[in-house]
DNA sequence: CTCAAATATGTTATATTATAACAAACGTTA
DNA sequence: TAACGTTTGTTATAATATAACATATTTGAG
């Protein structure tokens, strides 16, 4: 069984700064922000996001490559992500919406399909950026 | 202004390609598919997948880096995509379904930021693959 | 506790995906 | 024709991700 809870060193590590950073975070990123601490190699890297991803901890921006840290709490399994990003400065936020998440975690596909997880992002200016 | 209907040489042969796939096709596997007709750099099947994307021709499934050729004459300029990919055999099929498009154009995010587009892919084991 | 299994780490090398930069050809239209 | 935008060809390189193998650490059953 995966193991619910603890984090091993190089996860935590990862999962610290993708959770103190203000926007998603690329992978060669990380890795340039941890060489201080002895990680060395992207395959560390990128074994942490895959189990921190297992576990709901963060979450990968798709269209971006990109990680994030996950701010719901209700998604710890990552079956139902959706996302909302910024063209302009690349902001990503993550959406908690019941209804949206009811509505598409309930949606049925004509050719009988059943879904086990989907992933949304959206695309817009933010209000931030409209400002300029 | 950008040209509406014709296609340039090489854009037509990257999107025949594609058309003709059964399933989503990566860029290299493009690529190695075409020199014999005389395509022999990335860059020259990138050029024709970022300006087949710009008409709606083919759409890009962000969680594979793989393109599928558009079969829902609605979605022209690619605003509002919806994919069902099996996790099995990576089948893709696209989604049109005027309810959840409709749905989700007209989804607004509490933090005020208006949508300009979005892309949501579906994920399970196709009614093929199950049989198995 | 002890040993085996599972999980995590370190490391080197390589594969895959995508873009930069520049020069030449082509197509349109004023 | 001359000017402009678009497409092409080409070489080089950047950015993203995985393979493979050796070692270490943690966990839990007996
Ligand atoms: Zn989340
Ligand atoms: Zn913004
Ligand atoms: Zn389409
Ligand atoms: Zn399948």
């Amino acid at each position: 069984m995966a193991r619910a809870q603890t984090l091993s060193r190089n996860q935590q590590i990862v999962l610290d700064i993708i959770q103190k950073a203000k926007g998603p975070l690329k992978a060669y990123s990380i890795l340039f922000n941890v060489q201080k601490k002895g990680i060395n190699a992207p395959q560390q890297i990128y074994r942490a996001l895959d189990k921190l991803i297992g576990m709901g901890k963060i979450h990968k921006i798709e269209s971006k490559n990109a990680f994030v840290a996950c701010r719901s709490s209700d998604c710890e399994i990552s079956k139902a992500t959706a996302f909302s990003i910024c063209e302009s400065c690349e902001m990503v936020d993550e959406i908690s919406d019941t209804k949206l998440s009811k509505y598409l975690s309930g949606f049925n596909h004509k050719k009988g399909m059943k879904f086990k997880r989907f992933n949304l992002e959206f695309f817009g200016i933010c209000k931030k950026c409209k400002k300029d």
